[in-house]
DNA sequence: CGACGCGTTGATATGGCTCAAGAGTGGTGG
DNA sequence: CCACCACTCTTGAGCCATATCAACGCGTCG
């Protein structure tokens, strides 16, 4: 059952790497280069490669060592943790511009897991770690995000610890609505997709797939969300949607 | 019934503060001084006033503009978060050693509470950030900070999402006993303390007290855990705590 | 066409919550 | 020193939200 990453990491290694300018990266102003100037960016664009991954991939396992680390940009991937019976929580999701590795940490205490196909700007541990000495632009931005990150899991814990299926629910497509919407950061109201399948929700969530199922469906039911096929929807009732995510009303 | 911070604090301003030497602090060698030589330590000293909390009062308010950061030097406080329908959610514990504040932050998305008394040595923000940007000993050890606390938030994602009752007393259990034994790292198999009331060992763990406190009972019962009184215990059968609590063998 | 992955829906079980009563414990004031 | 009160904790009984178990539908792919 256990797949070593390493098969799939390989097999990405032979993967034709192309090696796009930085300045015309979608991600170039959200990502951890983000404050980067001119210079700083050369330095980064000399030791990126990209990487691609298919949806299911693992991408990194607990306890690898990290030759790497990376920016998504594009696709989502997983941080999820395992129990010894196979009961598993997803802990993270990354889109893109968010950041793998850590810096001065050679392993991570999670499994990483393509959900789309995704694409990855990798840099090499090593001279990354380096470049951070110098480059007070990069290590400044990676405190930001690590931060940010703090804060998205402290509500996560939250939302496992006391909300009801419902506002988990309601919480988990407001914030994929959030994330989607910074993406192509035009049109509001617009289509979205659900990257993840009712499991890996389920996974996020804390809970099963048939509750997952059961409340999208009486949120269809009630027009808060109209549905186009099993992935893509629409909110249809914003205020309705928020009301039910249980956060404040601020 | 919302007891504004700004009361205690200003009550806690006029508390003398007594300045310490940092080479004989109990928490020099664990807290965000802790890779300093001795002519940073000396910079820090410098900015540094002491402060105190009786048990139960609120250090920091949600959203309260942080003009001071902190490190606990000893005491309990709580990281806690408040849904507008009175739920709540403790989303980290703070022991001695632990950071309160964030570097480029001016405010924070929690509640601190003192859970125990508690002692804090403050810096006052500006003059720490400033002295972060030219002291790379204390930015590393930040970050180092923040990523250690991010494991601890995604490995309490995985108790507050999967985790059956039981299983949640036994982790949080173990992991007192892990962050007592550092303070005073001699004496294995001591007397431990629960710094925590039932209910607010409920809130760590998304939990109800009721349910705690039969959690406890049953333990004490099945004599893994033996209790000199409501506080205070000992971990009578250390394997059994650890089979309890879900986590993997090594 | 069959099989498989994914999702829906229904029936039943159950862990932990809710509600309620009462027992320790510690502090306070008469 | 005792009586009283407030607070914390324990224990019991019943209930409910969600898990579990099970059957089936619908697309997609070989």
């Amino acid at each position: 059952m256990v797949v070593r990453a390493n098969e799939r990491y390989d097999q990405a290694m032979l993967d034709l790497q192309s090696r796009p300018k930085c300045s015309e990266c979608p991600i170039r102003h959200r990502a951890v280069c983000a404050r980067c100037d001119d210079d700083e960016l050369l330095m980064l664009e000399q030791i990126k490669t990209y990487r691609s991954f298919k949806a299911g991939d693992p991408m990194l396992w607990r306890g690898d060592g990290l030759t790497y680390v990376a920016s998504v940009v594009s696709g989502v991937a997983s941080l999820g943790k395992t129990m010894e019976d196979g009961r598993t929580q997803m802990v993270g999701l990354l889109f893109p511009s968010d950041f793998i590795g850590r810096p001065g940490r050679a392993a991570i205490d999670f499994d990483v897991v393509a959900v789309t196909d995704v694409t990855l700007c990798c840099f090499q541990r090593k001279p990354f770690e380096a470049l951070i000495e110098t480059t007070p632009h990069i290590a400044q931005r990676l405190m930001e995000m690590a931060l940010d990150e703090l804060d998205a899991a402290r509500d996560w814990m939250l939302l496992l610890g006391r909300k009801t299926a419902r506002e988990k629910i309601a919480t988990f497509i407001e914030m994929l609505a959030r994330r989607q919407q910074l993406a192509n950061a035009d049109t509001p109201g617009q289509e979205l997709v659900l990257p993840l399948t009712r499991y890996e929700i389920a996974n996020y969530l804390g809970l099963t797939l048939e509750t997952v199922s059961r409340q999208l469906g009486a949120m269809k039911k009630e027009g808060i969300l109209s549905f186009v096929d099993r992935r893509r929807f629409r909110v249809a009732n914003v205020e309705a949607l928020h009301a039910a995510s249980g956060d404040d009303s601020d």
